[in-house]
DNA sequence: GCCGTTTTCGGCCCGACTGTTTTCAGTCG
């Protein structure tokens, strides 16, 4: 059983323990914070299971002995005692209903108790028929805010590539800031901790004039429709389908709401416990002693240290151990955008990218980069162009001549070497001996069994002929599932034969993601962040790989194209 | 139901906005 289904089953449970009123409301807390831990897990909940048993589940966030044991009966049986009776006597769709914008469990068990309605065709009828608005608690707003809702949940699905999302961010901030009407204005939220997709945008500002500031706000073009709006708080529809919240706060709080706006649910909870036990409180407003008085508000960095904590990155707040590390003082320098040197994955018209070896090179160095490995793809990718033996020699040729006449970036010999299906390169030795790097990749054949997918990555990785995996477990987000193999496995392999992993930087790919990369860390494996350009425009993706490299707590150090190029070609394998 | 730098029992973050309420419950993040 996959993890969303497992998790649907556990936010349901929620919902039904709420609604029915007899447990106590942290029981409720319970099931849906065990049931957004497996929403956001990257392996699966049954590989765990299947391999380290209901003590590998325990280790999850907040799932113990009990709800650890539900899992394990979804798993084993595909059902769940408990669920199926609540189910018995609450059939109604909550997980699909509770995702239009207004309702909550409680509401939608009024809608079922009083309308009978148990599914998203009962609701669209009875917003149709004007019900709605003749139950109590129930007006003709909340009827037409429903029938808004609705068309919105057929519209999209939800949570929207980071790629897509933050420079739609950047535009509005940057707009909010030359208003002449904000002081600062800052991305906040999961965005900011560049989570590879994003439910909405959370902006913060301070402004001398809150009223006008927000007038600004709603009227930016980027904008569909205002969904509510306070002194503090107001939330918008982008014409690109997700919210936006624009936050305003006091100069004087700024830090404070940073603390609050940036770090997921998890790690505030626990700041906030931490505040507790010490005696303070911690809201967006400031840190407040037992008096109320505020003793660190404006500066992010203050309320942490007036914790006891050190600064954190955004991109570590997602309560994964950061916060431990924090307090011991032990929060290291990540990896970040401008140590990147030179970039390993590119493509040019010889295959299947848009422009010639010497406009990449041109664009790489424009860029900042002072190396650019090419790597076409190979001739198993006949839908890209992938070239033939005779044709990559012709083609290293070409680089040769190129880089003789480059000044400021050098190009380096590589290629896109598809995996077949039985484990082996699409290359010969020679080929591939002739090359300054080779980085391999599965293209084709993704469903095969877990064994059989496993078998053939290890042995191309054991062939003592790849440097580095280009997108390891080439998953796209949203679209495409991961492919099925035992990444332990890869992973020892790959150490085994000095292969390093590629983060791949483009947005529906980021693959090797973060969870996967400090699993990889553990097995001591080293990364390369790449943008897999097909285009000269395409090397700004660097900053989503960078954000994911973040995520996964890498350090400079991890990071091969870190390197200059003299030690950066000491690293790959010699012929 | 989960969890442990006071704890294996007794806690469990905190505030804003809305609609439909005459003082608040529900929802959201």
């Amino acid at each position: 059983m996959d993890n969303k289904r497992i998790s649907e089953i556990l936010e349901e449970i929620g919902d039904i323990l709420e609604v029915e009123g007899k447990r106590s409301r942290f029981e409720v807390l319970a099931y849906r914070k065990a049931a957004t831990t497996i929403e956001t897990l990257q392996e699966r909940a049954e590989d765990i299971y299947k391999k380290d048993g209901l003590d590998g589940l325990m280790e999850l966030q907040g799932i113990g002995k009990g709800i650890a044991g539900g899992i394990a009966e979804l798993i084993e049986t595909g059902h769940m005692k408990k669920y199926d009776t609540l189910k018995k006597s609450f059939p109604v769709d909550f997980n699909t209903l509770t995702r239009i914008q207004g309702l909550g469990a409680k509401k939608v068990y009024r809608l079922y108790k009083e309308l009978g309605i148990k599914s998203i065709e009962d609701l669209k009828k009875a917003v149709q028929e004007h019900r709605i608005m003749t139950l109590d608690g129930f007006g003709e707003k909340s009827e037409l805010e429903i029938g808004k809702g609705l068309a919105l949940l057929e519209s999209n699905s939800g949570r929207m590539l980071l790629g897509r999302a933050l420079p739609e961010a950047e535009k509005i901030i940057a707009q909010l800031r030359e208003s002449g009407l904000a002081e600062r204005a800052e991305l906040a939220g999961s965005a900011r901790r560049m989570r590879e997709t994003v439910g909405d945008l959370d902006i913060l500002v301070t402004t001398k004039n809150p009223e006008k500031m927000t007038d600004f706000f709603v009227s930016l073009k980027e904008i569909d429709r205002v969904i509510l709006r306070g002194p503090t708080k107001t939330t918008v529809l982008l014409k690109i389908g997700i919210n936006c919240d624009l936050r305003v706060v006091g100069t004087e709080s700024f830090g404070a709401a940073m603390q609050y706006f940036v770090g997921n649910k998890d790690h505030n909870v626990k700041v906030r416990e931490i505040a507790i036990k010490k005696g303070y409180k911690l809201n967006e407003y400031g840190l407040f002693d037992k008096k109320g008085k505020s003793i660190a508000a404006a500066d992010e960095k203050d309320v942490y240290a007036k914790l006891g904590m050190q600064y954190m990155p955004p991109e570590m707040r997602e309560n994964r151990g950061e916060i431990e590390l924090s307090l011991k003082g032990k929060i290291p320098r990540l990896v970040e955008l401008s140590d990147i040197k030179g970039d390993l994955h590119s493509h040019t018209d010889h295959s299947d990218g848009t422009y010639s070896i010497a406009d990449m090179a041109a664009a790489a160095k424009r860029y900042g980069l002072s190396y650019l490995g090419i790597t076409d793809h190979t001739k198993n990718e006949r839908i890209a162009n992938g070239m033939n033996d005779k044709q990559f020699v012709k083609h290293f040729d070409e680089i040769d001549k190129v880089n003789d006449r480059l000044d400021g970036i050098q190009l380096l010999k590589g290629a896109e070497i598809d995996i077949l299906k039985d484990g082996s390169l699409d290359l010969e030795r020679k080929t591939l001996e002739m090359m300054d790097y080779r980085l391999a990749s599965v293209h084709t054949n993704l469903k095969m069994t877990r064994k059989e997918m496993t078998e053939r990555v290890v042995k191309a990785l054991s062939s003592g002929y790849v440097d580095i995996m280009g997108h390891p477990t080439d998953r796209l987000i949203g679209s495409r599932d991961p492919i099925n193999m035992d990444l332990d496995k890869v992973f020892e392999a790959a150490h085994d034969n000095g292969v390093i992993m590629e983060i791949d930087s483009f947005p529906e790919r980021l693959d090797l993601g973060d969870e996967n990369i400090i699993r990889a860390k553990k097995h001591g494996l080293l990364f390369a962040i790449d943008s897999d350009s097909h285009s000269v425009d395409h090397f700004n993706v660097l900053k989503y790989g960078i954000g994911t490299a973040r995520r996964g707590w890498l350090l400079k150090e991890d990071v091969i194209n870190t390197l200059p190029v003299e030690r950066l070609l000491k690293r790959f394998k010699k012929f």
